[in-house]
DNA sequence: CGGTGGACCTGCTGGC
DNA sequence: TGCCAGCAGGTCCACC
C-alpha cells in the first residue's frame, strides 16, 4: 500500500485530528508485526500528549512530549485511521490509542509486514532503523547529481536502484514505474549507461511523479486510506502501473510488464529507453 | 563487494 | 463449489 505520497496523506490527515492530544490508553494485540512489539514501551505512552507529527521515508513518525517518539511503518498492508468509539475491534487491529473524545487512532495490517517503534525522538536517525537512509526525495538534498554519484561504480537497472532506499527514500513499486515511465527512461536501463541530463530527467520525474500523487491523495489500489478513511484517487493518474495490455497513452505500443527482483514492472517500450 | 532471490504474512482472484 | 497457484503498495538477509 504506502510509499511515500500515502504515508504523507496519513501524516496530513491525522494532524489536525492529533496534535495536542493524548493517549488515554494503549491497547497492544499482536505480539508482533516485522518486529517483536515492545508492550511495555507502548503502553508507557499512556498518557503522553502529541507535540508533532512527521514523516521519514515511509515512516510516520508521531512525536510525543515524554520525549519519545511512535514510529509507524505501514509496510503492504497498514492502515493508521482514527475511528469512532463505536467501531469494533477489526480483525487485524494490533494496536489502538485512546483518545480524549473515545475515538481511538488504531494500527491495523493484516500481513503484518509493518512495524510500531518507540523511539527516542532526539537522535533517532541514528536508529537502526534510520542510520542507512538517502535523503528525501521532495527535499534540497535529492537531485540528478546526487543519483548520479551514487550510481558510480554500481551495476543493475536503474528500477531497482531507484527503489533502494540508500539512494533515495520513499519511492515504491509503483512510482519507480511512474517515475520511469514519466522521464522517457526503460525500467531495463543500467544505471551505468545514464547520462547526467538523465539524471536530473529522473530526479525531476521522482519529483513531480511523488507531489502528484501526494496532490491527489496518494493510490487506492485496494484499500489504502488517509488517516480518516479516505481513500486516494492517484490510481486513476496512474500511467503504467498495472496496466498491462493496455495503450500508452502517449505512443501506440502496449504497456508491458516485466519482473525485476522478483517485483513488477511496468513500462512503453516505445516510450522509454 | 553488490545484486538477486527468497523469506516474512494474509487475502484476493482466476483457472481448472 | 472447492482447491491451488499466483500475485500484492516493503524490507531484510543469505547466497552467489
Amino acid at each position: 500500500m504506502p510509499e511515500l505520497p500515502e504515508v504523507e496523506v496519513v501524516k496530513m490527515s491525522l494532524e489536525p485530528r492529533l496534535l495536542g492530544e493524548r493517549f488515554r490508553s494503549v491497547s497492544v494485540h499482536a505480539p508482533a508485526l516485522r518486529e517483536p512489539l515492545d508492550r511495555p514501551a507502548l503502553t508507557a505512552l499512556q498518557g503522553a500528549k502529541v507535540e508533532a507529527l512527521r514523516r521519514r521515508s515511509k515512516y510516520l513518525l508521531v512525536d510525543l512530549d515524554v520525549e519519545k517518539t511512535l514510529a509507524v511503518h505501514l509496510g503492504m498492508s497498514g492502515r493508521f485511521t482514527v475511528v469512532e468509539p463505536s467501531e469494533p475491534r477489526a480483525k487485524h487491529e494490533h494496536l489502538a490509542f485512546g483518545l480524549g473524545d473515545g475515538s481511538r487512532l488504531r494500527l491495523v495490517d493484516p500481513r503484518r509486514f509493518g512495524q510500531a517503534l518507540v523511539l527516542p525522538t532526539r537522535g533517532i536517525e541514528s536508529d537502526r532503523h534510520f542510520a542507512h537512509l538517502g535523503p528525501e526525495p521532495l527535499g534540497a538534498d535529492f537531485s540528478g547529481a546526487v543519483l548520479a554519484h551514487k550510481a558510480e561504480g554500481r551495476r543493475g537497472p536503474i528500477k531497482t536502484f531507484l527503489m533502494d532506499a540508500r539512494v533515495v527514500v520513499g519511492v515504491g513499486n509503483i512510482y519507480a514505474s511512474e517515475a520511469l515511465f514519466r522521464a522517457g527512461v526503460s525500467p531495463k536501463r543500467s544505471v551505468a549507461r545514464v547520462s547526467r541530463a538523465t539524471w536530473d530527467r529522473v530526479a525531476e520525474a521522482v519529483r513531480e511523479t511523488l507531489a502528484q500523487a501526494i496532490h491527489e491523495g496518494g493510490t487506492t489500489l485496494n484499500d489504502f486510506t488517509d488517516g480518516e478513511g479516505n481513500a486516494g484517487y492517484f490510481q486513476v493518474s496512474l500511467a503504467v502501473y498495472g496496466r498491462e495490455g493496455e495503450a500508452c497513452g502517449r505512443c501506440d505500443d502496449r504497456v508491458r510488464r516485466l519482473v525485476q527482483a522478483n517485483r513488477s514492472s511496468y513500462y512503453c517500450s516505445g516510450c522509454q529507453r
